[in-house]
DNA sequence: CTCCATTTCTTAGGTTCCTAAGGAATTGTA
DNA sequence: TACAATTCCTTAGGAACCTAAGAAATGGAG
């Protein structure tokens, strides 16, 4: 078999798809999904107030995808959409107290995740890394 | 917002979605979809016997994947599975006259969505980009 | 003030990924 | 030789993405 020339897209593809089989494994024994997990999380590390763009944002997915996945972790009691009064458009994303049980979970499972992804990894690559993967981004800006 | 601390996994995943959206747009005017056509860039480039484990392999996808888009390469005529005399086990994944009629613009489109992806990183910081990704691989290897 | 553009979110329908289970052929081992 | 484990692929059903279309509120330009 001809291997193609290395290709960046194909890594991180191929890559992306092995964190999320990771990922959805440590999800497996509890009441939420892989990445239903790591929004937790995310909204677990903040003050203020959060909204559905934000979580977009973060993870670079569409508002439908948020939303659905937003709507479900809502049936399941994890979090509330509340009105804000200052603009009716927006529904600010609230954990329940039914979330905050696995906080301490949720933070150990992704910190390790993170953890075994990069060991053995020097600091200063992982440095460019991350500035390959910004310029990346920005490359592709849409 | 609080945005948290750097993580790779997140930065892979949010990078691999963006890509995604990418490689579909280049699609959408053809008789293939984002991930027909990198299998079809893939099967190109190849010379000698491919199965379908190659294919799941290169994205590192699963079984069932791999199955149903091949399927559905087929049913478009873009591929056949043919057996080998050495191994029943094995269907050959041989690409029709069709499927050729698209290689210039597969290829083209490749190139350009990779040229775009990595404009304006030196070669050196791309280096390092392969070994860490390859590191993370081996750090999560299954 | 009015109306048009923009922002935020939702719904509908589709693709690409997954796990689980299993069929069929091959390989390894007693 | 037989039988168990492995390999390769498929099917069924579910999860995480997508585009397209649109509702509802806000903001901006005349």
């Amino acid at each position: 078999m001809i291997s193609l020339t290395k290709s960046a897209a194909r890594y991180v593809s191929k890559l992306s798809n092995k964190l999320r089989r990771q990922l959805d494994m440590l999800s497996s024994r509890k009441d939420f999904s892989g990445s239903q997990g790591r929004t937790l999380h995310f909204l677990l590390a903040q003050t203020g107030d959060i909204f559905q763009k934000d979580i977009e944002e973060e993870y670079s997915i569409r508002p439908s995808t948020a939303s659905e996945m937003l709507k479900q972790m809502e049936e399941k009691g994890l979090i509330r959409r509340e009105a804000v009064p200052y603009d009716n458009r927006l529904k600010k994303i609230v954990l329940t107290d039914k979330a905050l049980i696995y906080r301490r979970q949720v933070v150990e499972d992704l910190t390790r995740l993170e953890e075994t992804l990069t060991r053995g990894i020097p600091a200063e690559e992982m440095e460019v890394f991350f500035r390959v993967i910004e310029r990346m981004m920005d490359n592709l800006a849409e």
